[in-house]
This record gives structure tokens, C-alpha cells and sequence, in this order.
DNA sequence: AAAGTCAGTGAATGAAGATTCATTCACTAT
DNA sequence: ATAGTGAATGAATCTTCATTCACTGACTTT
């Protein structure tokens, strides 16, 4: 194997470094500053600024502005699954897995903050076709709440709702804490929210009988 | 009383009228139209097509674009309020007004679609200030909501919890239908939705031995 | 009927900002 | 040492509106 092509390579993994390095320096920056103020009055300088390059190279990683706004939503989306997918593993009892995959998505809904709620705020300036794609990965995300939902159903712990309905609407629940934080924060902290909102969840459907099973997720509740 | 002053009383009254008449106008040209497109991506020609109306007309009426966006919010933020403090009066039942503020709130998201939620989509491109009125009038429309809650607390009717955060939540889930409407009407209509919301809700909170009274509310859950 | 008032118009102006591209610079291969 | 590659820059260009304002025409008053 001839030096040259080693060093070839080796360069080829730096360049392949690079362009991920920059990538996620150019989302950060963007995701910071359109968590703060909505897409129209973020300028690609200020992305540029506040990411510490010119705004020619914004141009190298992302077509167009849309385009970036876009990848800035994906990523936060993608987030939600991972991080989501993960808590939901080992747990045995679906109940309880149904409260670990909120308590997920309610973590990560407090690191990002604003960037969590930017498809809701963002989902109109994008094109049709990107919209499509946010939805896909909000209903993904959502999956692994509706299939502890559904097996909870199945192993008569919880009564017959609809896990679509009560899923979601317990999954936007973990959203409302940053769209109204300036409210909810005046009086709770967020592990007080989380409790009380899975608390209240959970209160709905739990079988009379299980209840008591589960003091600590139900708590004053229980 | 001179003809002359009659005659200027009318075309004073004529004038009130046509402004409030062209006020409307414009609001609802773009309430519809901020309906489909983020404001920024609608211009005020658009607007004065939409209304039929020169852009200049526009300029009589607000501001500029701004102030005409603030005023869509607020104008459907005012229809939530008067219509949730109507419906709400003659219950005398706490349980059964909590329902019936969640049906108005419901109603009102339903006929003005995505108008609806423009408070979510905008609220970043407004002024602060214009923000902190926003946030004031959402405030104000969930008092009813709230206000039932800590009744039908008092009364030993359902249990203790935080009104605050059970109401939010609650009217947060009329907003729902809206935000995820793509998702929703697929398997769903507008009143299976709102009765499954419902059961869910107080489902949570009516204490077990005032369960029994409410089967109409609580449906399959009863 | 002459003068005044005011809603309404829409072309012209100016600013903001997205996008491009000629150029620089650091680094690598020969 | 020299040529080659491509990352990075940022001034210049090009568009898209928001906003203005000189003008029109209907209606009122005297």
C-alpha cells in the first residue's frame, strides 16, 4: 500500500470530519437563533455571525435558507427519537413505559427549550414537500408512546381509549411546557410539571384496580 | 337642531360604520390568508387582493404589517373569550361547566381552523410588547376553565389538583385538533374527537364516587 | 355650481437581505 | 520548491416587499 494512498485516505476522513464538524456547528448556531426569534428576522449573516463564519460558507452545507430551517427542524426532531426510543428499552411494564417515553420526551423538550416547538412555529415557512417530512417524523416519534399505549390496553392495565388520541394529546403535553413556559414557570418547576401532567395522564385511564400499583407516578392522585 | 348638524351626525355614523366595516374586511382577508402562509411569506399586496383593496387602504387602517398581524391574533384571541364565557354561564354543575368551556373552546377552533393557532405560529415576529398582550388574553380566556376547575375542587366533586395545570392542559387539547389536524381527521370527526378529549380529561380528575353521575361526559371510560 | 373633504388608488422609493462568485489562503502531493 | 485542490471569505448583485404620497373621483356643504 503506497504511502500516497494512506495519506489520501487520511485526508478523506478529515474532509468527511469536516464537513459533519461544520454542519453541526452551522444547525447549533441556526437552531440558537431561531429558537429565539422567528426564521424571517434571522439573517443567513447573523447565522454566519453567530456560527464564527462568512456567509458564503453557509452555502457550501446547505442549499438555501429554507433548506436550513428545515434541517434545523429535522435534527431537533430526530432528537425526540432517539432520545425517546432509549428509557423506553428495559422497561417491562408498559405503564410504566408509557410514563418513561414522556419523561423522555419531556428531557429533551427542557434541554432544547425553543428549539423543541420550532415545528410549530416554522411548519408554515416551509415548503410542502418539507412538511410532509416533519410529519412523518413527529408521527414517528410518537410511536413509541402509542405502542406502550396499546399494549397497556392489551394487558387490561389501562381502559380501552384510543392510543392515537390519548398519546398524542399526552405528547403535546411534554410540548406545552415550552410553549408556555413563561406561565408554568411562574409556579412549578419542571420536574414538579412532569409529575403532575403524567400524574394527571395516567389518572385517566389506569384501571381502578391497578391504581394501586402505582402510587409513585400517580401520586397525590393515587 | 339645524339640518346641517342632523346631516353631520348621519355622515359621522356612516363613516364609524365603513370603518368598521373595512376593518373587518382586511382582518378577515388576512386571517385567512396567515392561515396558509407564515407572514412572511404574505405580502400586504396580498393582503390588499385578497380584501379587494388598494395596499395603500391598508395603510389607513393599521399601522403597518405588524400592527395588521397583531390584530388577526388578537381579533381571534377575543372570539375564544367571548365565546367561552357564553356558554359557560348558566351551568350551574362545576364538572359540567369545565366541559362546556372545553366544547366552546373546541367550537371556536373548529370554524376559525387555522386561524386558530396563529397565536403559536407568530408569536416570535411580533414586538415583545405585543407579545405580552398576547399572552395576556390567552391568560384571560382560560380563567373560565380555571375558574371551573377550582369550583368542582371546592366542591369534593373532583380531586385536588392543580387548576392551573389541568386547565392549560385541558384547552391546550382543543388547540390540538388544529395543530394535528392532518393527523386527527384521519380516523376521527370533530365531535368524536372533543367527547374522547372530555373523557379523558375529567376522566382523570372526578373523584370514583362521582363518576357514576357523569356517563354522558365520561362515555366508554364511565 | 364652486370649494372642500376624504376614501381610495397604485406607481415610485428605499431598505433589507438572500444568493453569487472572484479571490485569498492553507495545505497536500509530486 | 511548485503546482494543485478546495475551504473560506465578503463585497457586489438582484429581488422582493413595506411603506409613501401625489393624484382621482365621489360626495357634502354653502
Amino acid at each position: 500500500m503506497p504511502t500516497s494512498e494512506v495519506r489520501t485516505d487520511a485526508a478523506e476522513a478529515a474532509r468527511t470530519a469536516l464537513v459533519d464538524t461544520r454542519r453541526r456547528q452551522l444547525l447549533n448556531a441556526a437552531a440558537r437563533l431561531l429558537g429565539r426569534a422567528g426564521s424571517q428576522s434571522v439573517s443567513m449573516q447573523n447565522v454566519a455571525d453567530e456560527a464564527g463564519v462568512s456567509v458564503g460558507l453557509i452555502y457550501r452545507y446547505f442549499a438555501n435558507k429554507q433548506e436550513l430551517v428545515q434541517a434545523v427542524i429535522e435534527d431537533v426532531l430526530h432528537e425526540f427519537s432517539v432520545r425517546v426510543a432509549d428509557p423506553v428499552q428495559d422497561e417491562p411494564d408498559p405503564v410504566r413505559r408509557i410514563a418513561a417515553a414522556f419523561a423522555g420526551y419531556c428531557a429533551v423538550v427542557q434541554e432544547l427549550r425553543d428549539a423543541a416547538v420550532l415545528a410549530y412555529q416554522e411548519s408554515k415557512t416551509l415548503e410542502p414537500e418539507g412538511r410532509d417530512t416533519v410529519k412523518d417524523l413527529e408521527v414517528e416519534s410518537a410511536e413509541p408512546l402509542i405502542a406502550a399505549t396499546r399494549e397497556a390496553i392489551d394487558a387490561g392495565l389501562i381502559r380501552e381509549v384510543d392510543p392515537r388520541v390519548f398519546a398524542y394529546g399526552f405528547l403535546t403535553t411534554a410540548h406545552l411546557w415550552a410553549l408556555k413556559h413563561w406561565y408554568f414557570s411562574r409556579f412549578l418547576t419542571h420536574e414538579q410539571y412532569v409529575a403532575e401532567q403524567t400524574a394527571l395522564a395516567l389518572s385517566a385511564v389506569i384501571r381502578p384496580e391497578h391504581r394501586a400499583a402505582y402510587p409513585d407516578l400517580l401520586g397525590p392522585l393515587a
